[in-house]
DNA sequence: AATTTTTACATTGTTGACAAAATACTGATA
DNA sequence: TATCAGTATTTTGTCAACAATGTAAAAATT
């Protein structure tokens, strides 16, 4: 018997400390590099230190913070980290795009040309916020739709570093100008179930990307820090 | 100033204890499928639950451990998490194997070499245990000299499940003939400095593993389980 | 003034107690 | 016998207290 019931039971605090301290990380309420304490999040969030030391530890297990000694800090990527972190990105999603081609839906494949042609839209009215919003659920819906529950665990770590560093590190930059048409050819294979065009176009789309991220990097390389 | 001091500080419980229920893990001293409690694991170390309870939320979170509503069982992998692992693998490894064709240094050039003398020794004497060993550890080797702190992180997961799977599942099973051939090739690569060589030949080894487990799954299909 | 030693403080590490929830058990009722 | 209600038990969830550790500040010594 399926329930309707419209008794909803909360979550367990240290599930709830968790997304909420990663949340405050993706969405840049810590700065890079920023101590944390056990207390001041446990009082921040009004529990005590237990949920918020499970959270914290696996935090750090995801590699959002970072425990130097006894002290807790908020991870501060060197460009070496965001290069590492895109080459496992070119490992990964290129296998995500073949698998999505395989398997995806008739409805995903409907969702995944909705969200092309609502980035076209947002590009057209310039809209940063959509842009940005529309890239990450495309990417998201293809790993989602590659049926591949380890594949999907291990992009959701890299997809929150990911996140954290397009927030934090590289957020001033502006986007490749190109990215649209390769969203557009990867999704052409996807829908066309072409498992090995989506895997290479999905390749080349990443490499680009991290070819832009060298750009960055030569044009800052003066700076100590990021 | 280098310590040379006798005094070692022992490890925080939280972090032996995730260590060895990792370890029983991967020994197979618990069943696939088995409930564990917290409180049971507790007395087994002889510490309270506290810091069980953290190493547990780690295995959890690397998936070694299933949380089913409240209770947490040993994780119990079907055949198609077996092939979803072996696929992250394929896009990892190869990516390993290039970096350490760029990276590794003459002295684990050395190592390398001396584990393939090795293996082919194992081999000749049909010493099983050693032959496993080596090939862990040729593996290991290339992903450490990689140089990609992310990709070491990712493969220390898929590793950890890999080698649980290896002793609860696979173990039966002979391993491929060709195997060591293969080690040769990836290896002689990586020396030569030869990228692109290293990633096609660890590819294709890879390949060749996810054929292996697919005629193992087929000559098992009638059972249910694994 | 510089360096060591001491002291105080802040923070993590660990535990045991209690509350809450889920599960297993028991017996009553149809 | 099957099903339900109620009870007991197990197990997780959370907290607060205490211990241990490391860090920073202050005092003392050279």
């Amino acid at each position: 018997m399926t329930s309707i019931s419209p008794i909803i039971k909360p979550e367990p605090l240290h599930v709830q400390a968790y997304k909420y301290i990663q949340n405050y990380l993706l969405e840049s309420e810590f700065s890079p590099g920023e101590r944390l304490t056990e207390l001041g999040l446990a009082d921040m969030l009004g529990v005590s230190r237990g949920p918020v030391r499970e959270a914290v530890r696996l935090l750090i297990h995801d590699g959002l913070l970072v425990q130097k000694g006894v002290h807790i800090y908020v991870f501060d990527p060197t460009f070496d980290d965001v290069i590492d972190i895109y080459l496992c990105k070119e490992g990964l999603e290129p296998l995500a795009a073949k698998l999505a081609a395989q398997n995806m839906t008739q409805s995903d494949q409907g969702t995944l040309l909705d969200i092309i042609n609502r980035t076209n839209k947002a590009l057209a009215h310039d809209e940063k916020r959509d842009i940005v919003k529309f890239n990450t659920e495309f990417h998201d819906l293809i790993i989602q739709s590659s049926g591949n529950t380890q594949l999907i665990q291990f992009m959701n770590l890299i997809h929150a570093k990911n996140l954290y560093m397009r927030n934090n590190i590289l957020s001033n930059y502006a986007r490749r100008d190109n990215f649209f048409e390769e969203h557009v050819r990867i999704a052409d294979a996807i829908v066309n179930g072409d498992g090995v065009q989506a895997e290479s176009e999905m390749k080349q789309h990443i490499q680009n990307d991290i070819n832009m991220i060298g750009t960055i990097f030569k044009s800052k390389q003066k700076d100590d820090s990021i």
